[in-house]
DNA sequence: CTGAAAGCGCTTACAG
DNA sequence: CTGAAAGCGCTTACAG
């Protein structure tokens, strides 16, 4: 039972013969304190092991922070990024006691000049930390370089961009996100026949996580059965009708065994699957859209490929909180497990609360 | 950009007419106050929507809370029971701030008088909460009979004991988990050869986890392949010589496909795998214990399955927090979700900090 | 039954 | 460069 009593602003006041308030200056680098008395302070602080009350300094401090968010617009009530979105607010709705206040901006993920307009946006609010998901990398990196002349810590989430001077990065590994699909619908398809991977997507230009999964894929089939014929093709999204028909057409063609959709967006191919009643295909996607568990349950979907994009969101607001208001060293690799998610254990993952 | 400012006993106070000491007498409803005052102090509290600054009470209180757990013993430095007591002292740091101490106990699996002395001990500390692994079911009602008595609430982690006034149960549903490893157990083995389900235990009695497990995985093999061979044995623990021979005999009698290991214990059989080089099994169980990852990176052990146990520490813990301390409601049924960790995605699950 | 005051550990002007 | 004082929102004796 620990009984050590904490170590107060006080304790440290009084060993070094001064004021709480020069303990405070010397505590916070704010200068306007003799060297000589710096130093004794500081060596009081280390020796007595010293560390802030948290909930005192929350409580008597009137500095408030805002922190901006630069996320992609869901492409529904239900897209993939309302996710990270629901676990920045509630790290947000958290940290309200400490002073922390939020603005969120989502881009379209067709517009790089919407993405460009939104930055403008949180540059004139003089955000004390930006969450960023840096989706357009040429815009991105202008919007980078603006926050680094302001000294505004960033935090990227989804895609990184190495070596840009970002406090931390959260998101997923997708090639080897693609080499688990591979693994797994290997297993699922033992009779070897052809498999095919899809990507449903407007333009793959700026969709690298979807190519990243698809490399991991063949990489792992290179390895393991290099004989086995596997066969990647884009699927429009523009017109639902028309990417049914040719997903129809591809299954003629090809008599696949097995499918891999690279995106949440597997619900579309099965939803082909179901209305044509295509047989014997085994199918793997990602995310845990609603309509994605519904084909899970039923069985047209055998497994889908989670990366707890709520926690993404939550660990990224909460290393900006770490970094900006505790000055806590934050790691900057931060990959999300890659979870399987099949029948028998959907259930046990629930909604983020 | 939320600017409403925070409603405090203060404006309340003034609104009633009274001082913030009445205030704070009707929130904690701590008597000494008429029953008019009451009434309007109550009603100014729902309309302003007060919400309490859980920092300044914190700050101010002298209360110091007592919570004590109660676990098994881990086997070894990295036996399973380290994981949730892990979690455990992770949630307890955060609490302390909060005036939050710790008592831990853990006693031997094998020895139900020994849960019997432990109990003795954390009753005699007079604790304001208990977090209890209910292992032998007898010893444990009479603990909690106890602990009603005093008024202590209390959570159960692991097991459960149904409708006995617990806060709340943190565990794993192991039913649906041996189901689950039935169907990976089955897509590993599509030669439909025979299979062995092996508990690795001392005496089953207090087993009701692996033999939960076992059901499950006879369940979904009687639904979906009605025909399968599957077998059970139990293999001592007391000496592992013996266990060895023992699992090369099954090998050579039964041949099996695949072996389902119900417990963390799935290394022992790997072991025996990789030393007698039995060749062609396919081989799951549970638990990240570093052996286990060992045998899952090498390729003898073929899926774990996990169940977070230090985040049920972490969670039961602070379901006790936000029970005791914030009065809040909690979920009683907490189940974990089920992970399936393979060669592919092992790495991104990282020791719990 | 009710109020006024001290104090939790810190931050923030302000005075010197 | 340094100290003393007020205050953050709450709890805890204590006085009446």
């Amino acid at each position: 039972m620990d009984q050590k009593r904490q170590i107060r602003i006080k304790d440290i006041a009084q060993r070094a013969n001064v004021s709480i308030g020069t303990v405070d200056r010397v505590l916070h680098n704010r200068g306007e304190v003799s060297e000589e008395t710096r130093e004794t302070v500081m060596r009081i602080i280390k020796e007595l092991d010293y560390h802030p009350n948290v909930m005192a300094r929350a409580l008597a401090s009137k500095k408030k922070l805002l922190f901006a968010t630069l996320l992609p617009t869901p492409l529904s009530r239900e897209g993939y990024w309302t996710k990270p979105a629901a676990g920045i607010k509630k790290r947000i709705t958290e940290l309200r006691q400490f002073g922390i206040s939020h603005e969120s901006f989502t881009y379209s993920q067709n517009h790089p000049l919407d993405f460009v307009a939104k930055a403008e946006q949180i540059l004139s609010l003089h955000p004390d930390g930006v969450v960023l998901a840096p989706f357009f990398s040429r815009e991105s990196l202008l919007f980078i370089a603006r926050l680094k002349e302001g000294n505004v810590p960033f935090v990227f989430i989804d895609s990184n961009i190495p070596d840009q001077g970002q406090l931390a990065y959260f998101g997923q590994n997708s090639y080897r996100c693609g080499m688990l699909s591979a693994r797994l619908l290997s297993l699922l398809t033992p009779g070897r026949g052809s498999l095919l991977i899809l990507h449903y997507a407007k333009e793959m230009e700026h969709q690298n996580h979807l190519v990243q999964r698809e490399m991991g894929f063949y990489e792992w089939y290179r390895k393991n059965q290099p004989d086995r014929q596997v066969r990647t093709f884009e699927i429009s999204i523009d017109d639902l009708n028309a990417s049914h028909v040719k997903l129809k057409e591809l299954y003629e063609e090809y008599r696949p065994e097995g499918i891999f959709v690279t995106s949440s967006k597997v619900y579309l191919a099965a939803r082909t699957i179901g209305e044509y009643g295509l047989h014997n295909i085994r199918l793997i996607g990602h995310d845990l859209l609603p309509e994605n568990k519904k084909f899970l349950t039923v069985g047209i979907v055998d497994f889908l490929i989670c990366q707890r994009p709520e926690e993404q969101g939550y660990d990224a607001v909460n290393a900006l909180f770490q970094g900006v208001v505790h000055k806590l060293p934050v790691r900057e690799y931060n990959y999300a497990p890659i979870e399987i998610i099949t029948r028998e254990n959907l259930e046990f993952y629930h909604e983020f609360k």
